[in-house]
DNA sequence: CCACTAAGTTGACTCATCCAACAAAGTAGG
DNA sequence: CCTACTTTGTTGGATGAGTCAACTTAGTGG
C-alpha cells in the first residue's frame, strides 16, 4: 500500500492529483501545485503523464484576474470507464461512469432472477457487461474495472458469494465464473456497500468521509464508510444490521428469531402495516415500485392507517439508526432502498428518535437524510468500486502515446 | 499522509522497518530486505539511521544455517518511550512503555477524582507524568508522547473532555491545561479507545487488524479497530454503545431512557443482580476490585443466586455484542473491566448468544475472549498512542550523533 | 585447506522531486 | 499604444532515495 520505490511514490502523487481534481474540481497545474504542495514543475510533470494515460485532459483557458491565465485541468470524460453490475431479486442492472463521475450508460432489466438461478444470473448479467465492454472499446475507452453488487454475504477477497438469501444463492464463485465471459475478473461486493460507495463519491453525502448508508429492501442492509474508507471487517461481513435484536417480545423474524429490527422496518413491515389480506397493494402482479407508488399515493390523500403505519416504521427506524450513530458517529446517515420512496413520512419520527437517542453533543450525529440516487445506488456503487483501481493506481491505464509504439504488439493480451 | 517527497518517503520506509520489526520480531538486515521488499542496501541504510535514532539496536550475531550469519536488529528498549495516562473516578494512573513493548513504569494511585475535580485532576495527572518524563530523560532517554485516557466523550483534535458524567466533567480543556504542566502537547482519547489500541499492540488479541473492545465499568464502553486503525467517526465519539435500546420493557437507565444495555450489564446491574440491599457486597467502604473478588468467591463457592446472576448478565453481553459483531464483523471481541474479572462465568452464555445471532458463517465471527491487561489496559493503550508518533515517523525522534554536533545549541528548545 | 553460502558494504546508475531562473500571456495604468 | 506588474508554465541543474552488481566478510561442511 505504501509506496516503497521513486515509482510508487509517482504512483501516489499521481493519484493524489487525480484525487485533488476530483474534490475540488478543474484547477490550472499550478493551482494544482498549490493545492497539491507539490512543486510546480512536478505537477506539470504529473499532469503530463496523466494526459498521456486519457485521465485528464486540458481544458478552457481559464477565468484569470491578475497574471498570466492558466489553463484548467480536468478529469477527462469518456476514456477511462468503470462497470457497476447489480443482481437483485426481480432485476439486473449494468451502470458505466467514467473518470470524472458521470454516468455514461445505465441500463435496467426485470427479470425473475430466483427463477433464473445462479447459472442464469451469470449469462445475463456476462450479456449486460459485455455489451457495454464492447461499446467502450469500439469507443477507444479503456475499462478500468467491473464490480458486482449482491445482496449477501460476500467474500470479497475470493469473489464468492457466501450467502444471498433473497436470490436462494449458496457459495456461487461469481467473480470467476463471470471472469469466463467477460474476459476479466470482476470485483463482487455487498449491495449496501457498493451503495454506500456511490453516496460517498457522488449521492447527497458525496465527499463525507464518515458515513452510514442503509437500504430499505426485504432485508435491511446497511453499507458503513469511516475515515474515508468502507469498513470490511475481518471476514468482509460488515453491515449486517437488519437482525439486531430491538424487541424481546417483538414478532418472529425470517431468521428464526424474535424481534430482530427488520421485523419492523423491513418491507414486509411496511407491507404489514399498510395494508390487509386481501388489500390491492398486496396483488401480487405488482413489482416494487407500483406497490409503493400506491402506498405513497394513500399517504398523500391523508390515509390513516397508512400514515400510521409509516410512522411507526420511521420511529422504529430512528431506534435502531440510533445504535448504529452512537457506535459508528458517521455525519450523515443516508436512507436508500424504500426509505427514500416513502422518505417524506419517515424522516420526521425517524429524526425524532435519533436526535433523542444520539449521545454525542451537537447536531453533528442527527443528520439524517434521503437518497437521491434511489435504486441505481448499487449499480453505480458498482462503477465507482471499479474506477477506484485506477484512482489509487493511474499507471494502471495504457498510456495512449507510448503503448501505441511499445506495446501494440501485445494489444490481444490487454483484450483477453 | 501519503508520502510526496522523497523525504516522505524515507520516512515511510523507516516506518515500515519498525513495523516489520514489531511484528516478525528481530531480524538481520538482509532478512529485513526480505520481509520489506526493499533492497539490502536500503535495509542496511535506514537501519542505520534507525540505529542513529536510537530505535534500534544491533543485538545477538544471529543464529545461521549456512553462509555468513547475520547481526540480528531488534527494537531498541528504553530509549524512545511512550506514557500513557489514566483518570477514572477512583483512581489515576501512569504508565511508560518503549518502543519495543515492554513495560518501562506503571504507577497507579487511588484518589477521590470526582472530589479532586478537574483542577485537580489536572494538578495530579501533571506529577504524575512529570516525575517519569524527568526520570526518563535523567536517563538519556526521549519521550515521544503523552496521551490521555478519560472516560467520556472526548473531542480528539482539540483535546478536550466535552462530557465525562461520571467524572462530573463538562468542556474541560484537558490537552492545554496539562500541557502547561509537562511541557508538551498531550493527546486525549476516551478509555475504551485506548484500552483498543492496547489490545491491538499487545493484548491476547496482539495484531488483529479488526477487533472491538468493551470495557465493563460503571457504563460500558467500546473501542472499536477495524483494518488495522481506530474508529474514530465523523466527530471523534464512536464506541458509545452502553445505550443501546435492547428492551423496550427494559429498565431506566440514568440517562432517562428505557432498556439501554447498561442496565443490564453495567456494574449497577451486576451488584442489583449478586446482592440484595443490605448485602456486604455493598458496603461503601469497599472498592470495586474488593467486590469483585467477594463475588468471584461466591461464584466459585456455587451460591445460586450469584451464579444466575451472572448467567443473565453473561447472556445479556452475548445479545449485545451480537449486534456489534453483525455491524462491525470483527475478528475478535475482547472484553475488559470487570468483565475480564469474572469472565470465567460470563464466558459461556455470552458465547452461546452470540454464536447464536452472529450471521456471518463460519466460527469467524464468534471469538470471544477476555482481557488479559485488566484494568491496565488503557493506561497502556495511552503509551501506545503516544508512540505511534514515533512509529509512524520515526524521523521525529532526534538523532544521536549528528545532534550532539549540530543541535547541542537548540537543546533547551526540544526539552521545553 | 578449500568450496559453498549468505550477510553486509561500496560505488555507479536511475529516476522523482525540488529549485531558481526564464519565457509567456494576460491586466492595469499612464 | 506602451510599459510595469502578476501569475502561469517550462527548462536545466541539483539533491537525494532506492536499485543494481560486484565485492568483501564470515561462517559451515567436506
Amino acid at each position: 500500500m505504501e509506496p516503497k520505490d521513486q515509482i510508487g511514490l509517482r504512483r501516489a502523487n499521481l493519484a493524489h492529483v487525480l484525487e485533488v481534481l476530483r474534490v475540488h474540481g478543474p484547477h490550472s497545474r499550478a493551482g494544482i501545485a498549490r493545492l497539491t504542495g507539490l512543486n510546480k514543475a512536478t505537477s506539470s510533470s504529473l499532469v503530463a503523464e496523466l494526459t498521456d494515460r486519457g485521465l485528464v485532459r486540458l481544458g478552457s483557458p481559464a477565468t484569470g484576474q491578475f497574471g498570466r491565465p492558466g489553463h484548467l485541468v480536468e478529469l477527462r470524460p469518456g476514456t477511462v470507464c468503470g462497470i457497476g453490475l447489480e443482481v437483485n431479486v426481480d432485476y439486473a442492472a449494468v451502470a458505466v461512469l467514467d473518470v470524472a463521475g458521470t454516468l455514461v450508460r445505465h441500463r435496467r432489466v426485470a427479470r425473475d432472477l430466483v427463477a433464473l438461478g445462479p447459472d442464469g444470473a451469470v449469462d445475463l448479467l456476462g450479456e449486460l457487461a459485455s455489451a457495454e465492454i464492447a461499446a467502450l472499446r469500439a469507443d477507444d475507452a479503456w475499462v478500468a474495472g467491473v464490480s458486482v453488487a449482491v445482496p449477501g454475504l460476500i467474500d470479497v477477497s475470493a469473489g464468492v458469494v457466501r450467502l444471498a438469501p433473497n436470490l436462494g444463492w449458496r457459495e456461487v464463485p461469481l467473480a470467476a465464473r463471470l471472469a469466463e465471459r467477460i474476459g476479466l475478473v470482476p470485483g463482487v461486493d455487498n449491495d449496501a456497500n457498493h451503495s454506500a460507495l456511490a453516496e460517498h463519491a457522488a449521492g447527497v453525502a458525496a465527499g463525507t468521509p464518515d458515513l452510514l448508508y442503509l437500504t430499505g429492501e426485504v432485508g435491511v442492509g446497511g453499507g458503513v464508510i469511516s475515515g474515508g474508507s468502507l469498513l470490511r471487517g475481518a471476514t468482509g461481513f460488515t453491515g449486517e444490521v437488519g437482525h439486531m435484536p430491538l424487541d424481546p417480545a417483538g414478532e418472529r423474524c425470517g431468521c428464526g428469531r424474535i424481534g430482530c429490527w427488520e421485523t419492523s422496518v423491513g418491507l414486509a413491515a411496511l407491507l404489514r402495516g399498510v395494508a390487509g389480506d386481501d388489500d390491492p397493494v398486496r396483488d401480487p402482479a405488482l413489482d416494487l415500485e407500483q406497490r409503493l407508488t400506491l402506498i405513497a399515493g394513500r399517504a398523500r390523500a391523508g390515509d390513516a392507517r397508512t400514515l400510521a403505519a409509516l410512522h411507526r416504521i420511521g420511529s422504529a427506524l430512528g431506534v435502531g439508526a440510533s445504535i448504529l450513530v452512537n457506535v459508528l458517529n458517521p455525519a450523515v446517515v443516508v436512507l436508500g432502498g424504500y426509505f427514500a420512496v416513502l422518505g417524506r413520512w419517515l424522516l420526521g419520527p425517524a429524526r425524532e428518535e435519533l436526535c433523542a437517542r444520539v449521545l454525542a453533543p451537537g447536531p453533528a450525529g442527527c443528520e439524517l437524510v434521503l437518497s437521491d440516487l434511489g435504486f441505481t445506488a448499487a449499480v453505480r456503487g458498482g462503477a465507482h468500486a471499479a474506477l477506484d483501481a485506477v484512482l489509487t493506481d493511474p499507471t494502471t491505464a495504457p498510456s495512449r502515446s507510448a503503448t501505441a509504439v511499445r506495446q501494440a504488439p501485445e494489444q490481444h493480451r490487454s483484450t483477453s
